[in-house]
DNA sequence: ACGCTGTGATTAACCAGTTAAGGGACCTGT
DNA sequence: ACAGGTCCCTTAACTGGTTAATCACAGCGT
C-alpha cells in the first residue's frame, strides 16, 4: 500500500502540486470549484500529510514531549502520571499533535533527551513535571529556545508559563481539619525533599502547625515507595509521644501505614488518623477507607497541554491555576476523645 | 539558536554535503582523515540529524507507536501499562527511536490512530496491547503494511510476531496451589470477556477445575474497577454455598474484595483465601498481604520492543515467550481446616 | 604512451511538502 | 487601444538529509 502524496492528488485533479497545497491548507490562490474538487480527491485517496515533509519545510514537528524522570519501578504505582497523560491526550485530540514520551533514570539523561529532541526537531515543545529545587531544566530549555510549560508552582524567576494548583492551601485545609478533630500532634510523611511540591507542602505544613500552636509536628522524607512509607510510619509511631494523625504525600504510603499500624496494634482511626494525598480508587478500596486530598491530575495535564499549544502558536498564554485539591473525608480519620470528658 | 545542518559542517570542513553524509553514517566514500575531520567538526558544532529530513529521504520515522484503548480513569490504577512503557523505553534507550503514545477512548479511534500514524509516516511500527477476541487490529495493520508486534498470546492466524507469557499455566498453578490447601470451591473475578488474556485465563481456569473434579467454580466478568470487583465479590460470597477462595484478575479488585469480606464479617484468610494477578507493591502493602501472581510487565515491554526493532530492520524475529508469571504466596491464602479433624 | 582500476571526492536527483515569484486570461477605467 | 489590477494557476526554490551516478586523479602493468 503505497502512501498517497499531494503529487498523486495533483495528477488526479489535473493541477499543480502548489494548487493542491493551497487548497488543502485553506489558503487563497485557488478557486472554490478547484478547491472543492481537490479536497474531494484528497478525501477519496485517503491522503494524509507526511509529517516529515511538512516538518522539514515549516519546521514544526507536530508533537509535544514529556519526560518523566522517576525510577521505572515507581512509575506503575503513581496513578498521577497516567492521569496526567490522559489529560494531555484529551487536549491534543482534535489537533494533529502527538505525544512523545520518555522515561529516564536520571536528570542528566533527561537533559540529554531535551537536547536531542530539540536538535532533531522532534518536538515543538515540552511539558516539564516534578519541578525540583534549583531545577536546571527551565533555564536550559529557555536557553535552547524550546517552548515549555512547567507543571507545578507557583514559580518565580522562570521565563516559562506554569500550570499549578494550590498545594499549600490543601495542606492547610487538612491540618485545620485534623485540628478541629482535636489532633495536636500531626506527623507528615513526605516525598523526596528535592521536589518543589514537596517543599511547598512542607513549608505550608510547618507554617500552619506553628500558627495553630502545635508543637513537635515532624516531617519525614521518603522516596514515595511503600517500603519507605512503612519505615517512616514505624519511626514516627515508635516515638514516646507519637502523633495522633499522619499526613502522607501519596496513597500507597498511606496504605502501607495502615499495615504498620495494624502490626503495631494501633487502631485506625480510633488511635491514629491517616490522610493521603493523590486520591486514587485505592483510597476508597482499602479498609478503613482513606481520607484523602484529591487532585485532578487529568485536568492538570489538559490545561498544561492547552497552554503549550498556545505558546507554540506564538501567543503569550500566561500561567494557569487549576482548582485546588479537595479534601475527601472517609473512615481513616476520627475525632480524638476529649481528655476532659475521659 | 539556529540549528546546525550538514551544510554547515560541509562548509566548515571544505567538503560537499555528500561527503559529510557518508562520513557521519560510517559509509565508504571518504578517506579516514576527512572522516575524522568531519566527525570532529560535527561534534564541535553539536550537530544532530533532523529527524524530519532523514525520515523524508529514507522513509523511516525513528519512532514506535503504542495505543492504549482503556478508559482514561482506569489507566492510573493499572501499574501494568507504566511498567510496560518503562520496559519499552529500556529497549529503546541507546537507539534513537522514540515512543509515541496515544490513549484512546474506543476501538474505532484506535484504528484511526494507526491509519493516521501510517499515512503521516509518524511511526515505523506499533506495539499492540490488550488483544481482543476477534481483534480487527492485526488484520488492519497487516493490510496497511505497518509492522507490528502483538503483546499477548499465544496466537494463531496472525501474520505478526507476538510476545507472550503463559497465563494459562499461571492460572493452573494457582488453582493447584489452592487445591492443595484443600479449597474445593474457587471463584474467579475476571476482567472483561472481550480480552484475549481474559479468555485464556478463563479457559485454563475451567479446564483445570474440571480436571481436579471441582464443581461450581464460577467466573464473573468485570471492568477491572474496584467497584466492579467489590460487586462481583459480594455476589459470589452471598451464594448459599460460597467459594472458599477467590482469584482476581488484578490487584485493585482483590483489595476491594478484602474490604467486602470485612464488611460481610468474613475473615481473610481464615474463611476466605484471596489471590491477585499483577503483583504490584500494593499487594504487599495491604493487610493481609495479598498472595499474588507476579508478571514482569517491564520485561514484556522490553522484549516486545526488541522484536519490533528486528522486525523493522527487515529480519524475521519470530515470536517470543517470556518467563511465566510466578506465584508469590503471602498472607491472604490459608489452608482450609480438615473437616475430618474438625 | 595508453588503457585499466580503484580511491576519494562532487554533483544532482529525490523524498513530500510549503511558498515566493511569475505569468496568462480577463475585467475595468480612461 | 492600452495600462493596470485581479484572479487563478504554475513554476521553481527551499527545508535537510540520503544516495546513485559521475568525475578527477593517482598508481600500475604492458
Amino acid at each position: 500500500m503505497r502512501r498517497v502524496t499531494i503529487a498523486d492528488i495533483a495528477r488526479a485533479a489535473g493541477v499543480s502540486k502548489g494548487s493542491v497545497s493551497y487548497a488543502l491548507n485553506d489558503k487563497p490562490g485557488v478557486s472554490d470549484a478547484t478547491r472543492r474538487r481537490i479536497l474531494e480527491i484528497a478525501d477519496e485517496l485517503r491522503w494524509a500529510p507526511s509529517t516529515a515533509a511538512r516538518s522539514l519545510s515549516d519546521g514544526r514537528a507536530d508533537a509535544f514531549g514529556l519526560v518523566i524522570d522517576r525510577p521505572a519501578r515507581a512509575l506503575g504505582l503513581e496513578p498521577f502520571f497516567m492521569q496526567l497523560i490522559s489529560g494531555i491526550q484529551g487536549a491534543l485530540s482534535g489537533s494533529s499533535t502527538s505525544l512523545m514520551l520518555q522515561v529516564t533514570e536520571d536528570t542528566e539523561r533527561e537533559l540529554d533527551t531535551y537536547r536531542m529532541w530539540f536538535a532533531q526537531r522532534r518536538v515543538d515543545g515540552v511539558l516539564v513535571v516534578d519541578l525540583r529545587v534549583d531545577d536546571p531544566r527551565p533555564e536550559l530549555l529557555s536557553q535552547m529556545g524550546l517552548p515549555a510549560v512547567l507543571i507545578g508552582g507557583p514559580l518565580t524567576g522562570v521565563s516559562q508559563p506554569y500550570v499549578w494548583s494550590d498545594d499549600a492551601s490543601a495542606v492547610r485545609e487538612v491540618v485545620h481539619y485534623l485540628f478541629a478533630l482535636r489532633h495536636r500532634r500531626i506527623g507528615r510523611v513526605a516525598g523526596p525533599a528535592k521536589f518543589l511540591h514537596t517543599q511547598t507542602r512542607s513549608e505550608a505544613f510547618s507554617s500552619v502547625t506553628s500558627e495553630l500552636g502545635l508543637m513537635g509536628c515532624p516531617t519525614v522524607h521518603t522516596d514515595y515507595s511503600d517500603d519507605a512509607g512503612a519505615r517512616a510510619t514505624r519511626r514516627l509511631l515508635a516515638d514516646p509521644n507519637p502523633p495522633s494523625a499522619l499526613l502522607f504525600d501519596n496513597d500507597l504510603m498511606a496504605v502501607a501505614a495502615l499495615g504498620v499500624a495494624q502490626e503495631m496494634g494501633i487502631s485506625v482511626p480510633e488511635q491514629l488518623s491517616v490522610v493521603a494525598f493523590d486520591d486514587s480508587p485505592l483510597s476508597r478500596s482499602v479498609r478503613p477507607a482513606l481520607t484523602a486530598v484529591r487532585r485532578d491530575a487529568a485536568a492538570h495535564g489538559q490545561r498544561a497541554a492547552e497552554v503549550l499549544q498556545r505558546l507554540c502558536a506564538g501567543e503569550d498564554p500566561g500561567s494557569v491555576e487549576t482548582p485546588p485539591a479537595e479534601l475527601v473525608p472517609r473512615s481513616s480519620t476520627a475525632i480524638v476523645p476529649d481528655p476532659a470528658a475521659g
